[in-house]
DNA sequence: TTGACATATGCCGATATGAACATATGATGC
DNA sequence: GCATCATATGTTCATATCGGCATATGTCAA
C-alpha cells in the first residue's frame, strides 16, 4: 500500500506552515487572494492550492466579490485539534513531570531490591 | 524545490493518526514497544518506526529496561500547538460567527451605499 | 555459546506533496 | 469583442512518507 491519505482533515492542513501563515492572516479578517499573496510573500498559485486545501477541510470559506474572492476564516474544523492537544495540557506541566520522575526512581529502585533478592 | 520537511516538528508528527494513537496509549502511562504494538494494532516495525519520529521531535522519551524499551510521554512539543490553537478558539464560537455575518452584512451594505453614490 | 525474545533499521514500491512555471477560466471595463 | 485583472488548475520535478518484509542489533536465559 502507499502513503496513507493526508490533506484531508484538519490536522494535516494546519502541519503546513504555510497553511497555518495564511490562517493567522485570515484570522485578522476576510480577504482577497491577492493580499493573501502579498501578506505571505508565496506566489498566487501556491496560495491558490494552498487555500483549496484549507478549503476542502473547511477551514475557509469563499465569498465572490466581483473577480475576486473574498476568503473568510472558519475555526470549527480546529476544534478537535484543539480538544486533542487539551487532554495533554498537563503533560507539559513541569510539576507532573517531576513527579513522573519520581515515580521512575521508586520504580527502578524497586526493580533493584527485586534484583537483590533473587 | 520540492517538498518541505515535515516530520521534523510536532504539528507534523502528530497529524498522522496513528502516532496519536501511540501517543493517547502512552498517555496513560509508559509502555514497551511490544505492548503498543497490540494496542494499536500495527506491526512492530511500524510502531518502532512511528516512535522514532516521536522521539526525533521530542514527543517521547525512552528508556532501557532490559531488553525492553520504555517508551514515555513528553506533552512539552504539544504547548506550542495548543498556544497556537488557542488563539482560534473565537472561530469556532457561534456568536462570533454570527457576528461576522452582520459585519458583513454591514460591509455590503455600505458597499451597496458607496456604489449608489459614484 | 546458543537460542529465544524485544526492538530498530534497511530497502522497495506506491503515492502524496510542495514548488515552479505555464496556462485556463472568469469577470470587468472599454 | 478585446485587453486586463484576479484566481484556479495542469504539468513536471524532486522528495518525503507509509506500509510490508527481511534482517541487523542487543539482551537475557539455559
Amino acid at each position: 500500500m502507499a502513503r496513507a491519505a493526508t490533506t484531508a482533515d484538519a490536522f494535516n492542513a494546519v502541519a503546513e506552515p504555510r497553511r497555518r501563515q495564511i490562517l493567522d492572516v485570515l484570522a485578522g479578517g476576510e480577504s482577497p487572494v491577492n493580499e493573501l499573496v502579498m501578506l505571505v510573500g508565496l506566489t498566487q498559485p501556491q496560495v491558490s492550492k494552498h487555500l483549496r486545501v484549507l478549503r476542502e477541510v473547511g477551514l475557509v470559506t469563499v465569498r465572490e466579490e466581483g473577480r475576486q474572492r473574498m476568503y473568510r476564516l472558519n475555526g470549527r474544523p480546529l476544534k478537535p485539534i484543539h480538544d486533542w492537544v487539551k487532554t495533554y495540557e498537563r503533560a507539559w506541566n513541569e510539576r507532573f513531570e517531576a513527579l513522573d520522575e519520581v515515580l521512575d526512581e521508586l520504580k527502578k529502585k524497586e526493580e533493584r531490591d527485586d534484583a537483590s533478592n533473587e
